[in-house]
DNA sequence: GAGCAATGTAGACAGCGTCAAGTTAGCTTG
DNA sequence: CAAGCTAACTTGACGCTGTCTACATTGCTC
């Protein structure tokens, strides 16, 4: 992360400084360009071969830097959840720094859901892969990768948590299972979004606000 | 459907009548074996080479049937909305035929959810192709799998009414709203049992439960 | 400067989807 | 019943893929 000042001066079309043999900043540029593949022509037309020529080395220097296609994949989602802990975690509301918690209510649910979604669909080159069954199913995933991924899913519990604490009065909801629930609506919305299977894009809003009112009553329940 | 009986006679490895040249039954048996191979291997591992391998025939002889890898797992996908249909539509409840619609409670939701989860779970190869993004996305959809796929849509709402009507008081839900949110949840908590993110499959019961409460209370909102 | 590890390269292999051209079998029509 | 048409099936070929092996270049350490 540090040494990305340096790289400029192996720019890859300098001036009659013919390009170095080395690289310098692959492992980078490959993850880079991985996503951004992904992302303008599908996660299924994303091949070593292109990336590699992409980044303008030959075929096989990737795997210098990743085992696997797959590995290399795990390592895209990895950025991903680093992005996503950001959407999930309990932060103060933008502007109020290191208030006492704030009591949770309506709306602070429907602007919880709204940034779910909204960072589900603009970054849905990572979510497929994050949330994806093509590397879960694998059950290859690399160590670092279940690592920030675990993290994440606790990060959404302890979120789930502190909605508890903060209404009036507490919620008597089991945490655990009212995680997994609005869970699996956020990332079914988001999925359905994503695969194109809800084309209607115009109706987010409306379909957060009903969730948002549906997650809320039922925190209250007794 | 009707001539299943028939292909019996043309059994591959039957006694001296060495295999014909026709095979007679191949589409079907095409659609069986995809089922199977994606069921068995994952989707990832169906190759049309394989699958023709492992029907007997030679590599190209599935393309006198569907144009493409796609046309066929659109096939298969249509036969799982097929499937599909009898789970999400309205029906009495098994044993009592042709009654007065009855009214719904909780336990029902509860059942359909059960029901729901169970069907996705336990046909993961067809869900997957019915509701994946991989079809969805590509925007090659057969004009016979749209037909099917909005008809089973189509059918959910139509639940989602019978519901509303079906409470007392009768609900007073936006049910295109309601429906979209809760098959959003339905969809998610398949989604994430099948592609081993929820791995705790014992908590299923659990969680279907609290899904079932919470559609309730949201159904009764005033 | 010698040597070594990290990083780059090209060659090769099997497997993939699928197009083109040839073969066989069964039905239609005279 | 023979001729011919068409649907069903076969083999050959092409370009693409992931990835293994063997080789070249570079920069760092002693």
């Amino acid at each position: 992360m540090s040494n990305s000042d340096i790289e400029n001066s192996g720019s890859s079309h300098g001036l009659g400084d013919h390009k170095p043999y080395h690289h310098g900043d692959l492992r980078r540029q490959l993850l880079d360009a991985a996503a951004k593949l992904i992302r303008e022509e599908g996660e299924a037309a994303l091949s070593m071969r292109k990336l590699a020529l992409a980044v303008g080395v030959s075929r096989t220097a990737p795997y210098h830097h990743f085992s696997d296609k797959q590995a290399l994949l795990c390592a895209v989602a990895e950025e991903g959840f680093r992005r996503f802990r950001g959407i999930v975690s309990v932060r103060p509301e933008a502007g109020e720094i290191g208030d006492q918690a704030a009591v949770v209510d309506e709306a602070a649910i429907r602007r919880f859901i709204r940034r779910y979604i909204d960072f589900a669909v603009n970054n849905a080159e990572y979510y497929d892969l994050m949330f994806g069954g093509h590397l879960w199913k694998s059950q290859q995933l690399t160590a670092s990768l279940k690592e920030v991924a675990y993290a994440s899913f606790k990060v959404y519990i302890e979120h789930i948590r502190h909605w508890q604490k903060s209404t009036l009065p507490e919620s008597a909801v089991d945490p655990l299972r009212y995680a997994q629930v609005t869970w699996s609506t956020l990332h079914g919305m988001s999925r359905l979004l994503i695969d194109g299977i809800y084309l209607d894009s115009a109706a987010v809003a409306a379909m957060s606000d009903t969730a948002a009112d549906m997650f809320w009553r039922q925190l209250q329940s007794t």
